[in-house]
DNA sequence: GATGAATGAGCGTTCATTCAT
DNA sequence: CATGAATGAACGCTCATTCAT
């Protein structure tokens, strides 16, 4: 799947120069270049480099929503929709290296300040989602009656964490590590 | 308690704006000026920008480590000494949101790709105690037999998740709350 | 004759500012001034200040050489060889005295060490003129049996000082005096 | 023969850097460091760096003028005396080749170029030597009528060349070399 | 639409010089 | 006399952005 499109080239290829090695390692010139494009052609699409990689982010974090909502029930119990959830988001991860480390760039700069009030959690679609589902557990009893930000950072915290490592090299996870990671925060959740 | 050394000046502030700007934000002559001090002056203490930021990061590594360990005793029981290592980290970071943006920013840059792989744990002394911490808790068959990483991450993860969203303002941490969320994270690693 | 193309006139500029003051005296910022072009622009042309005082010393040494080779015929006798190159030498620095302290400065400098072996004479096709001329004449037994960097040094030597006290002010040089001064140095090698 | 009084020492270690590096690898601090003085100190022997520039030439020069005239007699007849004059001065760059390069450093910079008229003459009463020498030798008509700078370029010109080939290693001067050499510069000048 | 040469503010760093001790 | 910490102008170079073609 050879992307022609001029514009989708140049987000592909900021998006790998900058989760490779960081906004600094990704001047305008050099996304252009990779792409194939001339420099003013950017700048056709987006207005500036900060439109360009706030752009970058929301499709990213699109395609994410919606791998994370393909096959999620709102009627299953609990527990098998939080499983869902996080594995899904791990599994995403770690099929796609460079969609988190863009994720982490972004989030760790100016750039991200102001989306990070809720992490992996927004406010639009995908971020009801989370807090549908967490503040269902909570009424109903299922998990710790905490701040949504905690119950966030106690389920997915570890797993972004894990994800990480993963892509570093560090460990190595397999389909038994993701289910038993996913399953200790859950522990770390449920009542 | 006024600084009126100058290097010490110099760290200190240097530390102040890339903990809240970023590294970018930090230009030598910035931190020159607002540490009412010449650029040259920076350079008779570090060789260069690299060696400033790594000498900060050293130092606040430094003070956080002293920190952990004060009143940390070996000899208590595991569960004990988990909670008083996970309540002293979190409670710095409150105490010192600026450290904890800082390492935030050096952990999530070329600068501390090397030193990404434990976090919070190291390789000098502090490190050891939390490498001998879980591992004693391993083997005791106190905690999840998990890869190292892994239990780090369930430990730990939510609680620089929650300093952060304590620190940016997202939520306000008081002692229950600082309890229930280290015991949540004893829940995720306890067998 | 005004240079338009704006390579040409950052070499220039470049040339007349490093020939009459030095490379101390340049500055990329003055020669970008006075080439009526913005800093920025000298770095599309040349990737740092290193490459465009070579390639400026490439220049030179390659428009000398095309002035020394004309008109030379390897076929005439090695005394009007050598008449003819050295009175072109001469007549060229006289002519273009901004080259010739180019040259100068070059050599007598980290970036010309590398050069120095042969100062006029190179290596490409101008080297091997002189080489050739002067290896002709020892075996012919016209010349002096000597080093060939001896020969150089007594053959042109001297017509080097005397441009540069030409150029400098201190003596004029007419026809007569060039001539007599180049039958000098054939009295220095002749046997 | 050590170093102590500080004022010369200083003179020492500049000449040396300078000479094998050139005016740029040579910073005051340095230069202090390495005469193992304050560079406080420098500045109280001289005003500026130009200055202690300026009087490490002048102490070279002297030395130089001491050696050449050393054994020089007036009285004997100009190509013995010519003889000795070369012969002095290529033995001494040979055995003072850190002289020589500073030599050739300062003339050719912006210190030197007041002083390029007459290289190795120059003014003082070293130089009345060599003007002397040749203005008999004119009028005696054993040498070429040629203008003073001219036969001083024949005369000295080819040794300089040929004293920096030996030092930079490209030839090696003997005593047989240095005799032919002088004399090919007689039969330079001479009618 | 697309191009890429041109711009220049801004950065990290060096170093001659000063002056309080 | 000697020290060396402090200064800040100046340098080489980068890169987001513009605009004539």
């Amino acid at each position: 799947m050879t992307i022609t499109n001029k514009r989708d080239k140049v987000v592909q290829t900021a998006l790998e120069l900058i989760a490779e090695h960081g906004f600094h390692a990704a001047p305008m010139s050099m996304v252009a270049n990779r792409s194939g494009v001339a420099v003013g052609t950017i700048y056709r699409y987006f207005e500036n480099k900060d439109v360009l990689i706030n752009e970058i982010y929301r499709e990213v974090e699109a395609k994410l929503y919606h791998v994370l909502l393909e096959g999620y029930a709102t009627e299953n119990p609990f527990r098998e929709r939080f499983l869902h959830l996080g594995t899904a988001l791990l599994r995403y991860f770690i099929e796609n290296p460079l969609d988190f480390r863009y994720l982490e760039q972004f989030h760790n700069s100016p750039y991200g300040v102001t989306f990070r009030r809720g992490k992996i959690l927004g406010k639009k679609e995908g971020g009801n989602v989370f807090r549908d589902l967490f503040e269902d557990g909570v009424s109903q009893q299922i998990i710790k009656d905490l701040p949504l930000l905690i119950l966030f950072a106690l389920a997915f915290g570890p797993l972004l964490d894990v994800a990480r490592d993963h892509i570093l090299g560090f460990i190595t996870l397999d389909d038994l590590l993701i289910t038993r990671t996913i399953e200790a925060c859950w522990d770390g959740i449920r009542r």
